[in-house]
DNA sequence: TCCTAACTCCGTATGCCTCACGGTATTTGG
DNA sequence: CCAAATACCGTGAGGCATACGGAGTTAGGA
Protein backbone atom coordinates (compact mmCIF):
# COMPACT_ATOMS: atom_id res chain seq x y z
CA UNK A 1 0.00 0.00 0.00
CA UNK A 2 1.57 2.86 -0.91
CA UNK A 3 1.16 6.34 -0.63
CA UNK A 4 -0.08 7.66 -3.64
CA UNK A 5 -2.60 4.67 -3.04
CA UNK A 6 -3.74 6.04 -0.07
CA UNK A 7 -4.54 9.52 -1.58
CA UNK A 8 -6.39 7.83 -4.83
CA UNK A 9 -8.24 5.56 -2.56
CA UNK A 10 -9.64 9.09 -0.24
CA UNK A 11 -9.86 11.23 -3.34
CA UNK A 12 -12.37 8.48 -4.30
CA UNK A 13 -13.63 8.34 -0.74
CA UNK A 14 -14.58 11.86 -0.72
CA UNK A 15 -15.48 12.48 -4.65
CA UNK A 16 -18.64 13.99 -3.88
CA UNK A 17 -16.81 16.91 -1.45
CA UNK A 18 -14.25 16.99 -4.31
CA UNK A 19 -16.91 18.15 -7.19
CA UNK A 20 -15.88 18.11 -10.98
CA UNK A 21 -12.84 15.59 -11.87
CA UNK A 22 -10.69 18.00 -13.85
CA UNK A 23 -11.15 17.67 -17.34
CA UNK A 24 -9.02 14.56 -18.89
CA UNK A 25 -7.55 13.54 -21.97
CA UNK A 26 -9.06 9.97 -23.21
CA UNK A 27 -12.33 8.51 -23.82
CA UNK A 28 -14.98 9.23 -21.44
CA UNK A 29 -15.52 6.27 -19.01
CA UNK A 30 -19.31 4.86 -20.01
CA UNK A 31 -20.31 4.26 -16.28
CA UNK A 32 -19.55 6.35 -12.70
CA UNK A 33 -17.67 5.13 -9.72
CA UNK A 34 -21.31 5.62 -8.40
CA UNK A 35 -22.25 2.92 -10.67
CA UNK A 36 -19.28 0.49 -10.04
CA UNK A 37 -20.05 0.93 -6.24
CA UNK A 38 -23.72 0.46 -6.57
CA UNK A 39 -23.41 -2.57 -9.32
CA UNK A 40 -20.99 -4.62 -6.14
CA UNK A 41 -23.44 -3.57 -3.50
CA UNK A 42 -25.70 -5.43 -5.71
CA UNK A 43 -24.03 -8.40 -6.43
CA UNK A 44 -22.77 -8.66 -2.39
CA UNK A 45 -25.93 -8.19 -1.36
CA UNK A 46 -27.21 -11.41 -3.68
CA UNK A 47 -24.56 -13.32 -3.19
CA UNK A 48 -22.08 -11.99 -0.11
CA UNK A 49 -19.02 -11.70 -0.12
CA UNK A 50 -17.16 -14.63 -0.37
CA UNK A 51 -18.93 -15.03 -4.02
CA UNK A 52 -18.58 -11.26 -4.62
CA UNK A 53 -16.12 -10.78 -7.34
CA UNK A 54 -14.96 -8.14 -9.81
CA UNK A 55 -15.85 -10.08 -12.89
CA UNK A 56 -19.90 -10.30 -11.49
CA UNK A 57 -19.53 -6.88 -10.66
CA UNK A 58 -18.11 -6.18 -14.59
CA UNK A 59 -20.79 -8.28 -15.97
CA UNK A 60 -23.75 -6.62 -14.33
CA UNK A 61 -22.84 -3.45 -15.81
CA UNK A 62 -21.85 -4.87 -19.28
CA UNK A 63 -18.11 -4.24 -19.41
CA UNK A 64 -15.37 -6.71 -19.30
CA UNK A 65 -13.72 -7.99 -16.35
CA UNK A 66 -9.78 -5.58 -16.60
CA UNK A 67 -12.48 -2.31 -17.24
CA UNK A 68 -13.54 -2.29 -13.76
CA UNK A 69 -10.14 -1.54 -12.80
CA UNK A 70 -9.85 1.96 -14.61
CA UNK A 71 -12.40 2.89 -12.24
CA UNK A 72 -11.26 1.25 -8.88
CA UNK A 73 -7.76 0.24 -7.87
CA UNK A 74 -8.34 -2.70 -6.59
CA UNK A 75 -11.27 -5.71 -4.84
CA UNK A 76 -10.54 -4.23 -1.47
CA UNK A 77 -10.81 -0.84 -2.68
CA UNK A 78 -13.91 -1.27 -4.22
CA UNK A 79 -15.27 -3.35 -0.94
CA UNK A 80 -14.07 -0.54 1.15
CA UNK A 81 -16.02 2.30 -0.89
CA UNK A 82 -19.71 0.03 -0.99
CA UNK A 83 -18.59 -0.16 3.08
CA UNK A 84 -19.14 3.69 3.29
CA UNK A 85 -21.97 3.81 0.77
CA UNK A 86 -23.90 1.72 2.06
CA UNK A 87 -23.41 4.23 5.72
CA UNK A 88 -24.91 7.00 3.98
CA UNK A 89 -28.45 5.16 2.90
CA UNK A 90 -30.15 5.41 6.19
CA UNK A 91 -29.72 9.39 6.90
CA UNK A 92 -29.24 9.91 10.25
CA UNK A 93 -32.56 11.62 11.89
CA UNK A 94 -32.44 14.01 14.63
CA UNK A 95 -32.20 12.88 18.00
CA UNK A 96 -34.79 12.95 20.34
CA UNK A 97 -35.40 11.66 23.98
CA UNK A 98 -32.73 10.66 26.69
CA UNK A 99 -29.38 9.43 26.15
CA UNK A 100 -30.72 5.59 27.01
CA UNK A 101 -33.70 5.91 23.77
CA UNK A 102 -30.89 7.55 21.39
CA UNK A 103 -28.69 4.56 21.84
CA UNK A 104 -31.64 2.40 21.24
CA UNK A 105 -31.69 4.96 17.84
CA UNK A 106 -28.10 4.00 17.36
CA UNK A 107 -28.06 0.20 18.09
CA UNK A 108 -31.35 -0.23 16.01
CA UNK A 109 -29.86 1.38 13.00
CA UNK A 110 -26.78 -0.71 12.66
CA UNK A 111 -28.80 -3.93 13.70
CA UNK A 112 -30.99 -2.82 10.38
CA UNK A 113 -28.18 -2.53 8.19
CA UNK A 114 -26.13 -5.45 8.85
CA UNK A 115 -29.31 -7.11 7.93
CA UNK A 116 -30.32 -4.80 4.95
CA UNK A 117 -26.47 -6.16 4.14
CA UNK A 118 -25.62 -8.93 5.72
CA UNK A 119 -22.07 -9.39 3.60
CA UNK A 120 -20.95 -5.83 5.82
CA UNK A 121 -20.24 -8.94 8.42
CA UNK A 122 -18.12 -10.14 7.12
CA UNK A 123 -15.80 -7.45 5.78
CA UNK A 124 -12.26 -7.62 7.17
CA UNK A 125 -10.63 -4.50 6.98
CA UNK A 126 -7.08 -4.25 8.06
CA UNK A 127 -7.24 -0.46 8.67
CA UNK A 128 -10.48 0.94 7.97
CA UNK A 129 -10.98 3.70 5.55
CA UNK A 130 -12.54 7.20 6.19
CA UNK A 131 -14.81 7.85 4.35
CA UNK A 132 -17.25 10.66 4.64
CA UNK A 133 -20.60 8.70 5.55
CA UNK A 134 -18.87 6.86 8.45
CA UNK A 135 -17.11 10.16 9.46
CA UNK A 136 -20.65 11.91 9.51
CA UNK A 137 -22.32 8.83 11.37
CA UNK A 138 -19.71 8.53 13.82
CA UNK A 139 -20.33 12.22 14.73
CA UNK A 140 -24.09 11.52 14.94
CA UNK A 141 -23.15 8.58 17.66
CA UNK A 142 -20.98 10.84 19.78
CA UNK A 143 -23.69 13.35 19.33
CA UNK A 144 -26.59 10.96 20.84
CA UNK A 145 -24.84 11.01 23.84
CA UNK A 146 -23.36 14.75 24.00
CA UNK A 147 -23.85 16.07 27.61
CA UNK A 148 -25.28 12.94 29.21
CA UNK A 149 -22.27 12.91 31.97
CA UNK A 150 -19.72 11.13 30.34
CA UNK A 151 -16.35 11.91 30.01
CA UNK A 152 -14.56 12.11 26.25
CA UNK A 153 -13.24 8.81 26.63
CA UNK A 154 -16.10 7.40 28.07
CA UNK A 155 -17.89 8.52 24.68
CA UNK A 156 -15.80 6.81 22.35
CA UNK A 157 -15.68 3.24 25.00
CA UNK A 158 -19.66 3.34 24.92
CA UNK A 159 -20.16 3.85 21.27
CA UNK A 160 -17.29 1.20 20.65
CA UNK A 161 -19.22 -1.04 23.27
CA UNK A 162 -22.74 -0.46 21.50
CA UNK A 163 -21.20 -1.28 18.05
CA UNK A 164 -19.06 -3.96 19.11
CA UNK A 165 -22.36 -5.71 20.98
CA UNK A 166 -24.44 -4.86 17.77
CA UNK A 167 -21.85 -6.22 15.42
CA UNK A 168 -21.72 -9.46 17.25
CA UNK A 169 -25.59 -9.91 17.94
CA UNK A 170 -26.32 -9.05 14.14
CA UNK A 171 -23.59 -11.66 13.04
CA UNK A 172 -25.17 -14.56 15.18
CA UNK A 173 -28.47 -13.46 13.82
CA UNK A 174 -27.26 -13.27 10.06
CA UNK A 175 -25.40 -16.37 10.34
CA UNK A 176 -28.21 -18.26 11.43
CA UNK A 177 -30.50 -17.23 8.70
CA UNK A 178 -27.99 -18.06 5.96
CA UNK A 179 -27.82 -21.16 7.51
CA UNK A 180 -31.11 -21.67 7.29
CA UNK A 181 -31.35 -20.61 3.63
CA UNK A 182 -28.91 -21.69 1.68
CA UNK A 183 -28.56 -25.38 3.15
CA UNK A 184 -32.27 -25.79 2.35
CA UNK A 185 -32.66 -27.25 5.86
CA UNK A 186 -34.79 -25.78 8.73
CA UNK A 187 -33.52 -25.74 12.61
CA UNK A 188 -35.53 -28.59 13.17
CA UNK A 189 -34.94 -30.64 10.31
CA UNK A 190 -30.93 -30.08 11.06
CA UNK A 191 -31.37 -31.26 14.68
CA UNK A 192 -33.17 -34.21 12.99
CA UNK A 193 -29.72 -35.39 11.80
CA UNK A 194 -27.39 -34.74 13.82
CA UNK A 195 -29.24 -35.55 16.80
CA UNK A 196 -29.49 -39.37 16.65
CA UNK A 197 -25.86 -39.19 15.20
CA UNK A 198 -25.06 -37.36 18.65
CA UNK A 199 -26.95 -39.21 20.76
CA UNK A 200 -24.65 -41.96 19.69
CA UNK A 201 -21.18 -39.72 20.39
CA UNK A 202 -21.98 -37.84 23.21
CA UNK A 203 -21.38 -39.58 26.57
CA UNK A 204 -24.64 -39.87 28.26
CA UNK A 205 -25.09 -37.61 31.09
CA UNK A 206 -22.23 -35.29 30.15
CA UNK A 207 -24.10 -32.51 29.56
CA UNK A 208 -27.02 -31.84 32.64
CA UNK A 209 -26.90 -27.93 32.69
CA UNK A 210 -26.37 -27.57 28.61
CA UNK A 211 -29.45 -29.95 28.67
CA UNK A 212 -31.76 -28.12 30.69
CA UNK A 213 -31.02 -24.74 29.83
CA UNK A 214 -31.12 -26.20 26.01
CA UNK A 215 -34.22 -27.52 26.34
CA UNK A 216 -35.57 -24.34 28.03
CA UNK A 217 -34.07 -21.69 25.66
CA UNK A 218 -35.72 -24.05 22.92
CA UNK A 219 -39.33 -24.06 24.26
CA UNK A 220 -39.06 -20.51 24.65
CA UNK A 221 -37.73 -19.34 21.70
CA UNK A 222 -39.75 -22.17 19.68
CA UNK A 223 -36.19 -22.21 17.57
CA UNK A 224 -32.26 -22.84 18.45
CA UNK A 225 -32.50 -19.62 19.18
CA UNK A 226 -34.01 -16.18 19.33
CA UNK A 227 -31.31 -13.87 18.51
CA UNK A 228 -33.78 -10.77 18.41
CA UNK A 229 -34.66 -11.29 21.76
CA UNK A 230 -30.72 -12.17 22.68
CA UNK A 231 -30.23 -8.52 21.43
CA UNK A 232 -32.71 -7.06 23.11
CA UNK A 233 -31.51 -8.41 26.55
CA UNK A 234 -27.91 -7.90 25.89
CA UNK A 235 -28.42 -4.01 24.97
CA UNK A 236 -31.38 -3.99 27.99
CA UNK A 237 -28.07 -4.96 30.35
CA UNK A 238 -25.54 -2.62 28.63
CA UNK A 239 -27.70 0.02 29.15
CA UNK A 240 -28.47 -0.70 32.42
CA UNK A 241 -25.03 -0.93 33.30
CA UNK A 242 -24.11 2.84 31.75
CA UNK A 243 -26.53 4.31 33.49
CA UNK A 244 -25.78 2.68 36.76
CA UNK A 245 -22.31 4.21 36.12
CA UNK A 246 -23.53 7.74 35.28
CA UNK A 247 -25.86 7.70 38.56
CA UNK A 248 -23.12 6.80 41.17
CA UNK A 249 -21.29 9.76 40.05
CA UNK A 250 -24.10 12.36 41.58
CA UNK B 1 -24.15 -31.47 2.37
CA UNK B 2 -26.08 -35.34 2.75
CA UNK B 3 -26.72 -36.72 5.89
CA UNK B 4 -23.54 -39.10 5.40
CA UNK B 5 -21.41 -36.34 5.62
CA UNK B 6 -22.63 -35.33 8.88
CA UNK B 7 -22.28 -38.71 10.00
CA UNK B 8 -18.40 -38.62 8.96
CA UNK B 9 -17.62 -35.36 10.16
CA UNK B 10 -19.00 -35.63 13.40
CA UNK B 11 -17.49 -39.27 13.79
CA UNK B 12 -14.24 -37.30 13.37
CA UNK B 13 -15.01 -35.10 15.43
CA UNK B 14 -15.88 -37.11 18.44
CA UNK B 15 -13.11 -39.55 17.50
CA UNK B 16 -11.62 -39.59 20.99
CA UNK B 17 -15.08 -40.33 22.32
CA UNK B 18 -15.16 -43.61 19.82
CA UNK B 19 -11.61 -45.67 20.33
CA UNK B 20 -10.09 -47.51 17.75
CA UNK B 21 -11.23 -47.05 14.48
CA UNK B 22 -11.90 -50.77 13.49
CA UNK B 23 -9.09 -52.49 11.53
CA UNK B 24 -9.38 -51.75 7.40
CA UNK B 25 -7.92 -53.32 4.65
CA UNK B 26 -5.65 -50.75 2.74
CA UNK B 27 -2.50 -49.37 3.70
CA UNK B 28 -1.57 -47.40 6.88
CA UNK B 29 -2.01 -43.98 6.99
CA UNK B 30 1.08 -41.73 7.39
CA UNK B 31 0.08 -39.88 10.11
CA UNK B 32 -2.82 -39.55 12.35
CA UNK B 33 -6.24 -37.04 11.97
CA UNK B 34 -5.10 -35.26 14.66
CA UNK B 35 -1.42 -34.65 13.24
CA UNK B 36 -3.55 -33.07 10.23
CA UNK B 37 -5.60 -30.92 12.11
CA UNK B 38 -2.53 -29.52 14.31
CA UNK B 39 -0.72 -29.13 11.14
CA UNK B 40 -3.73 -26.71 10.07
CA UNK B 41 -3.55 -25.00 13.28
CA UNK B 42 -0.07 -24.18 12.43
CA UNK B 43 -0.21 -22.96 9.51
CA UNK B 44 -3.54 -21.09 10.18
CA UNK B 45 -1.61 -19.59 13.35
CA UNK B 46 1.28 -18.62 10.81
CA UNK B 47 -0.82 -17.13 8.17
CA UNK B 48 -4.37 -16.49 9.26
CA UNK B 49 -7.29 -18.03 7.71
CA UNK B 50 -7.23 -16.34 4.28
CA UNK B 51 -4.08 -17.37 3.36
CA UNK B 52 -4.96 -20.95 5.16
CA UNK B 53 -4.80 -23.38 1.96
CA UNK B 54 -4.88 -27.43 1.74
CA UNK B 55 -1.83 -27.26 0.17
CA UNK B 56 -0.13 -25.56 2.52
CA UNK B 57 -1.10 -27.77 5.14
CA UNK B 58 -0.11 -30.89 2.70
CA UNK B 59 3.25 -29.86 2.50
CA UNK B 60 4.05 -29.27 6.07
CA UNK B 61 3.27 -32.57 6.46
CA UNK B 62 5.00 -33.67 3.43
CA UNK B 63 2.01 -35.00 1.46
CA UNK B 64 0.64 -33.81 -1.56
CA UNK B 65 -2.30 -31.71 -2.10
CA UNK B 66 -4.81 -34.68 -2.25
CA UNK B 67 -3.49 -37.24 0.23
CA UNK B 68 -5.01 -34.70 2.74
CA UNK B 69 -8.75 -35.46 1.36
CA UNK B 70 -8.12 -39.13 2.52
CA UNK B 71 -8.13 -37.70 6.46
CA UNK B 72 -10.66 -35.04 6.03
CA UNK B 73 -13.59 -34.21 4.00
CA UNK B 74 -12.75 -31.08 2.36
CA UNK B 75 -11.59 -27.45 3.70
CA UNK B 76 -14.69 -26.73 5.68
CA UNK B 77 -14.79 -29.82 7.80
CA UNK B 78 -11.05 -29.31 8.34
CA UNK B 79 -11.55 -26.28 9.78
CA UNK B 80 -14.37 -26.97 12.19
CA UNK B 81 -12.28 -29.77 13.23
CA UNK B 82 -9.47 -27.21 13.81
CA UNK B 83 -11.87 -25.10 16.07
CA UNK B 84 -13.08 -27.74 18.01
CA UNK B 85 -9.41 -28.42 18.89
CA UNK B 86 -8.37 -25.29 19.99
CA UNK B 87 -11.47 -25.35 21.82
CA UNK B 88 -10.11 -27.82 24.15
CA UNK B 89 -6.33 -26.28 24.92
CA UNK B 90 -7.06 -23.92 27.89
CA UNK B 91 -9.15 -26.40 29.85
CA UNK B 92 -11.77 -25.80 32.32
CA UNK B 93 -10.23 -24.00 35.92
CA UNK B 94 -12.45 -25.33 38.59
CA UNK B 95 -15.05 -22.05 39.44
CA UNK B 96 -14.09 -20.26 41.90
CA UNK B 97 -15.36 -16.62 43.93
CA UNK B 98 -18.86 -15.59 42.97
CA UNK B 99 -20.86 -15.38 39.65
CA UNK B 100 -19.26 -12.00 38.37
CA UNK B 101 -15.84 -13.18 39.10
CA UNK B 102 -16.72 -16.68 37.35
CA UNK B 103 -17.89 -14.58 34.25
CA UNK B 104 -14.74 -12.71 34.14
CA UNK B 105 -12.61 -15.81 33.86
CA UNK B 106 -14.92 -16.97 31.07
CA UNK B 107 -14.96 -13.78 28.77
CA UNK B 108 -10.84 -13.60 29.57
CA UNK B 109 -10.55 -17.36 28.10
CA UNK B 110 -12.19 -16.55 25.28
CA UNK B 111 -10.35 -13.26 24.68
CA UNK B 112 -6.85 -14.93 25.28
CA UNK B 113 -7.85 -18.02 22.94
CA UNK B 114 -8.69 -15.37 19.92
CA UNK B 115 -5.46 -13.91 21.03
CA UNK B 116 -3.74 -17.14 20.88
CA UNK B 117 -5.42 -18.00 17.50
CA UNK B 118 -6.31 -14.90 15.54
CA UNK B 119 -8.05 -16.86 13.13
CA UNK B 120 -10.78 -18.13 15.20
CA UNK B 121 -12.45 -14.51 14.54
CA UNK B 122 -12.16 -15.35 10.50
CA UNK B 123 -14.06 -18.11 10.61
CA UNK B 124 -17.74 -18.32 9.12
CA UNK B 125 -19.16 -21.55 9.82
CA UNK B 126 -23.25 -21.65 8.52
CA UNK B 127 -24.16 -24.40 10.51
CA UNK B 128 -21.73 -24.98 13.63
CA UNK B 129 -20.26 -28.44 14.26
CA UNK B 130 -20.99 -29.91 17.45
CA UNK B 131 -18.08 -31.11 19.16
CA UNK B 132 -16.74 -32.75 21.97
CA UNK B 133 -14.63 -29.11 23.57
CA UNK B 134 -17.06 -26.86 22.64
CA UNK B 135 -19.99 -28.71 24.34
CA UNK B 136 -17.57 -29.35 27.43
CA UNK B 137 -16.80 -25.51 27.13
CA UNK B 138 -20.65 -24.17 26.82
CA UNK B 139 -21.48 -26.89 29.97
CA UNK B 140 -19.12 -25.38 31.64
CA UNK B 141 -19.43 -21.71 31.15
CA UNK B 142 -23.41 -22.37 32.23
CA UNK B 143 -21.97 -23.70 34.96
CA UNK B 144 -20.28 -20.60 36.36
CA UNK B 145 -23.42 -18.98 36.59
CA UNK B 146 -25.68 -21.91 37.70
CA UNK B 147 -27.26 -20.65 41.15
CA UNK B 148 -26.72 -16.98 40.69
CA UNK B 149 -29.99 -16.60 40.26
CA UNK B 150 -30.81 -16.32 36.57
CA UNK B 151 -33.56 -18.20 35.04
CA UNK B 152 -32.44 -20.79 32.31
CA UNK B 153 -33.36 -18.45 29.42
CA UNK B 154 -31.37 -16.13 30.88
CA UNK B 155 -28.06 -17.72 31.92
CA UNK B 156 -28.00 -18.88 28.00
CA UNK B 157 -28.70 -15.17 27.12
CA UNK B 158 -25.81 -14.07 29.59
CA UNK B 159 -23.36 -16.35 27.90
CA UNK B 160 -24.50 -15.54 24.53
CA UNK B 161 -24.04 -11.75 25.69
CA UNK B 162 -20.89 -12.44 27.17
CA UNK B 163 -19.58 -14.49 24.76
CA UNK B 164 -20.53 -11.83 21.67
CA UNK B 165 -19.54 -8.93 23.31
CA UNK B 166 -15.52 -10.75 23.96
CA UNK B 167 -15.61 -12.07 20.22
CA UNK B 168 -16.30 -8.57 18.93
CA UNK B 169 -13.96 -6.94 21.25
CA UNK B 170 -11.10 -9.02 20.31
CA UNK B 171 -11.96 -8.66 16.76
CA UNK B 172 -11.32 -4.99 16.75
CA UNK B 173 -8.51 -5.89 18.78
CA UNK B 174 -6.40 -8.13 16.19
CA UNK B 175 -7.92 -6.66 13.20
CA UNK B 176 -5.76 -3.37 14.36
CA UNK B 177 -2.38 -5.41 15.53
CA UNK B 178 -2.83 -7.51 12.22
CA UNK B 179 -2.74 -3.85 10.21
CA UNK B 180 0.40 -2.53 11.96
CA UNK B 181 2.14 -5.69 11.64
CA UNK B 182 1.32 -7.08 8.37
CA UNK B 183 1.61 -3.31 6.77
CA UNK B 184 4.68 -2.61 8.70
CA UNK B 185 3.11 0.91 9.28
CA UNK B 186 2.28 2.07 12.88
CA UNK B 187 -0.68 3.86 13.85
CA UNK B 188 1.26 6.79 14.07
CA UNK B 189 2.93 6.59 10.95
CA UNK B 190 -0.34 5.68 9.26
CA UNK B 191 -2.04 8.91 10.45
CA UNK B 192 0.98 10.66 9.06
CA UNK B 193 -0.12 9.63 5.32
CA UNK B 194 -4.19 9.86 5.96
CA UNK B 195 -3.79 12.94 8.18
CA UNK B 196 -2.51 15.46 5.37
CA UNK B 197 -4.86 14.04 2.46
CA UNK B 198 -8.01 13.99 5.12
CA UNK B 199 -7.34 17.87 5.91
CA UNK B 200 -7.49 18.63 2.15
CA UNK B 201 -11.00 16.02 1.65
CA UNK B 202 -12.56 16.69 5.22
CA UNK B 203 -14.88 20.11 5.08
CA UNK B 204 -13.46 22.10 8.04
CA UNK B 205 -15.27 22.07 11.45
CA UNK B 206 -17.65 19.34 10.41
CA UNK B 207 -16.81 16.95 12.80
CA UNK B 208 -16.36 19.00 16.39
CA UNK B 209 -17.46 15.91 18.68
CA UNK B 210 -15.31 13.34 17.15
CA UNK B 211 -12.57 15.91 16.90
CA UNK B 212 -13.11 16.63 20.46
CA UNK B 213 -13.32 13.44 21.55
CA UNK B 214 -10.82 11.72 19.52
CA UNK B 215 -8.14 13.70 20.77
CA UNK B 216 -8.62 12.47 24.46
CA UNK B 217 -8.93 9.08 23.06
CA UNK B 218 -5.58 9.57 21.72
CA UNK B 219 -4.01 10.91 24.57
CA UNK B 220 -5.37 8.95 26.85
CA UNK B 221 -4.39 5.75 24.92
CA UNK B 222 -1.77 6.93 23.41
CA UNK B 223 -2.94 5.39 20.48
CA UNK B 224 -5.83 5.35 18.26
CA UNK B 225 -7.49 2.85 20.05
CA UNK B 226 -6.66 0.91 23.25
CA UNK B 227 -8.86 -2.14 22.59
CA UNK B 228 -7.72 -4.01 25.82
CA UNK B 229 -9.18 -0.95 28.06
CA UNK B 230 -12.35 -1.19 26.21
CA UNK B 231 -12.80 -4.58 26.28
CA UNK B 232 -12.91 -4.04 29.92
CA UNK B 233 -15.02 -0.87 30.35
CA UNK B 234 -17.44 -3.03 28.28
CA UNK B 235 -17.27 -6.14 30.30
CA UNK B 236 -17.60 -3.72 33.65
CA UNK B 237 -21.18 -2.17 32.18
CA UNK B 238 -22.46 -5.85 30.98
CA UNK B 239 -21.44 -7.28 34.79
CA UNK B 240 -23.47 -4.18 36.39
CA UNK B 241 -26.16 -4.20 34.10
CA UNK B 242 -26.87 -8.21 35.08
CA UNK B 243 -26.15 -7.52 38.95
CA UNK B 244 -28.42 -4.47 38.68
CA UNK B 245 -30.99 -7.19 37.00
CA UNK B 246 -30.63 -10.12 39.76
CA UNK B 247 -30.98 -7.39 42.38
CA UNK B 248 -33.99 -5.97 41.68
CA UNK B 249 -35.13 -9.39 42.25
CA UNK B 250 -35.29 -10.07 45.15
C1' DT C 1 -5.55 21.91 -38.42
C1' DC C 2 -3.49 18.07 -36.77
C1' DC C 3 -0.36 15.53 -33.78
C1' DT C 4 0.30 13.20 -29.69
C1' DA C 5 -0.28 12.37 -24.74
C1' DA C 6 -3.44 10.35 -21.90
C1' DC C 7 -7.01 7.65 -21.22
C1' DT C 8 -10.62 3.57 -21.68
C1' DC C 9 -11.48 -0.94 -22.68
C1' DC C 10 -10.04 -5.46 -23.10
C1' DG C 11 -7.23 -10.08 -24.44
C1' DT C 12 -3.95 -12.71 -22.57
C1' DA C 13 -1.16 -14.73 -19.13
C1' DT C 14 0.41 -15.88 -14.34
C1' DG C 15 -0.23 -17.91 -10.29
C1' DC C 16 -3.15 -18.91 -6.80
C1' DC C 17 -7.23 -21.81 -4.94
C1' DT C 18 -10.69 -26.32 -4.12
C1' DC C 19 -11.93 -30.52 -5.46
C1' DA C 20 -13.57 -34.55 -8.87
C1' DC C 21 -11.77 -38.51 -11.00
C1' DG C 22 -9.05 -42.31 -11.92
C1' DG C 23 -4.63 -44.92 -11.61
C1' DT C 24 -1.23 -47.48 -8.99
C1' DA C 25 0.76 -49.42 -5.03
C1' DT C 26 -0.03 -51.57 -0.59
C1' DT C 27 -2.18 -54.14 2.99
C1' DT C 28 -5.05 -57.62 5.06
C1' DG C 29 -9.25 -60.64 5.66
C1' DG C 30 -10.85 -64.70 4.03
C1' DC D 1 -2.54 -66.62 -1.99
C1' DC D 2 -6.03 -63.83 -4.03
C1' DA D 3 -9.16 -60.06 -4.07
C1' DA D 4 -11.17 -56.19 -1.84
C1' DA D 5 -10.28 -52.01 0.34
C1' DT D 6 -7.54 -48.25 1.06
C1' DA D 7 -3.62 -44.57 0.75
C1' DC D 8 -1.37 -41.66 -2.06
C1' DC D 9 -1.01 -38.85 -5.91
C1' DG D 10 -1.19 -36.94 -11.13
C1' DT D 11 -4.09 -34.53 -13.91
C1' DG D 12 -7.40 -31.36 -15.05
C1' DA D 13 -11.60 -28.42 -14.65
C1' DG D 14 -13.25 -24.31 -13.14
C1' DG D 15 -12.85 -20.44 -10.11
C1' DC D 16 -10.32 -16.18 -8.43
C1' DA D 17 -7.29 -11.34 -8.53
C1' DT D 18 -4.52 -8.77 -11.10
C1' DA D 19 -0.10 -7.49 -14.09
C1' DC D 20 0.90 -6.14 -18.70
C1' DG D 21 0.54 -4.52 -23.17
C1' DG D 22 -2.14 -3.29 -27.32
C1' DA D 23 -5.86 -0.94 -29.92
C1' DG D 24 -8.91 2.60 -30.27
C1' DT D 25 -10.59 7.37 -28.69
C1' DT D 26 -10.42 12.02 -27.12
C1' DA D 27 -8.83 16.76 -26.25
C1' DG D 28 -5.07 20.14 -25.39
C1' DG D 29 -1.58 22.50 -27.43
C1' DA D 30 1.61 23.64 -31.40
Amino acid sequence: MENGDVDRTLTLMWRRALGVPKGSRGPKQRFSVDEVIRAGIAVADEEGLPAFSMRKVADRLGLKLMSIYTYVPSRDELIGLMVDEVMGEPGLPPHEGGWRERLTVVARQMWDEFHRHPWLLQVEQSRPWIGPNGSDRYEWQLAAIEGAGFTDLEMDQTITLIGDFTWASARADVAAQRAAEQSGISDAEWWAVNAPVLDRLMPPGAYPISGRVGTAAGEEYNAVRDSERSFRFGLDRILDGLALMLSSRN
